[in-house]
DNA sequence: TCTTGAACCTCTAGTTACTAGAGACGTTAG
DNA sequence: CTAACGTCTCTAGTAACTAGAGGTTCAAGA
């Protein structure tokens, strides 16, 4: 049996977020001690270690859930699975889309800008005030 | 004098986010009716037309307080201004980097997997417990 | 001038995924 | 047995809004 430390420790996840986890129904509620402690067993460690993953991956709370009702009914069908990983990668994709768009405009504001004019004439605030100098959309 | 409304339409901020910002002091109190509605100038439209792009481009409500002072004060030098815009700068290239790790597992992941299987053998729940099987760290 | 309907007001609470802190209690090594 | 560290619950805070309740004001048409 391992205490919640035990757990934070091999998992990297925090002892606050590891209740936190348990108080949104992602991880079970383990045994307790006498004196009312958190004692987990290998499959709590597991299913942490789970957890751990699909956030690091960007899956949300609430994916993770679906997640891991799925992986309990292991005669279930793995299509919900494929459609959140999926839906998560178009996620992941539109974010990288939107933010090289916001990169390329980042570098045209910063490089007419080497930071040692005065405020009026900052290309940095020119360029923040007036939208029609950006080259994309955003 | 423009309506919160009239504001609203031509920046495209909802009316509750421009009434938020003036309570986190970006936008300066406008005047009001007699009737206590606020009534816009068109100095009040353009600050938050700045805001509105710099939301756009991810700068924090923080960072936009701090450019909006620089703004106020074209005698000040824009040394500020240009640290701001280039950490932006690196803080979307270190996001973008992440994504392009995660997306490389989500492709890995997503497409060892056609959804048409069981949950059981399922390649997408198999790799979320298994870290091990990842190709790059995130 | 009156009416009506849209626009506006303030205030509270909810969102996501945690994090921080207070104050009390449990566990364990020496 | 005691000191020191681990753990407990609870509340509140974070960022940047969004939603809704319940009430007031404005502007345009009759």
């Amino acid at each position: 049996m391992f205490s919640i430390g035990t757990l934070s420790d091999r998992t990297g996840v925090k002892i606050p977020t590891i209740r936190y986890y348990e108080e949104m129904g992602l991880l079970p509620e383990p045994e307790r001690t006498a004196g009312n402690q958190r004692r987990y067993t290998q499959a709590g460690l597991d299913r942490l270690g789970f957890i751990k993953h699909a956030r690091d991956l960007g899956f949300t709370i609430e994916s993770i859930r679906a997640l891991i009702d799925l992986n309990d009914h292991p005669d279930h069908s793995c299509a919900t699975a494929n459609a959140i990983a999926t839906s998560q990668l178009d996620d992941v994709r539109a974010k990288i889309a939107r933010l090289q768009r916001l990169e390329t405009e980042l570098v045209r504001i910063a490089t007419h800008c080497d930071g040692k004019g005065r405020a009026s004439d900052c290309y940095v605030l020119t360029s923040l005030a007036d939208h029609s100098l950006c080259e994309t959309a955003h």
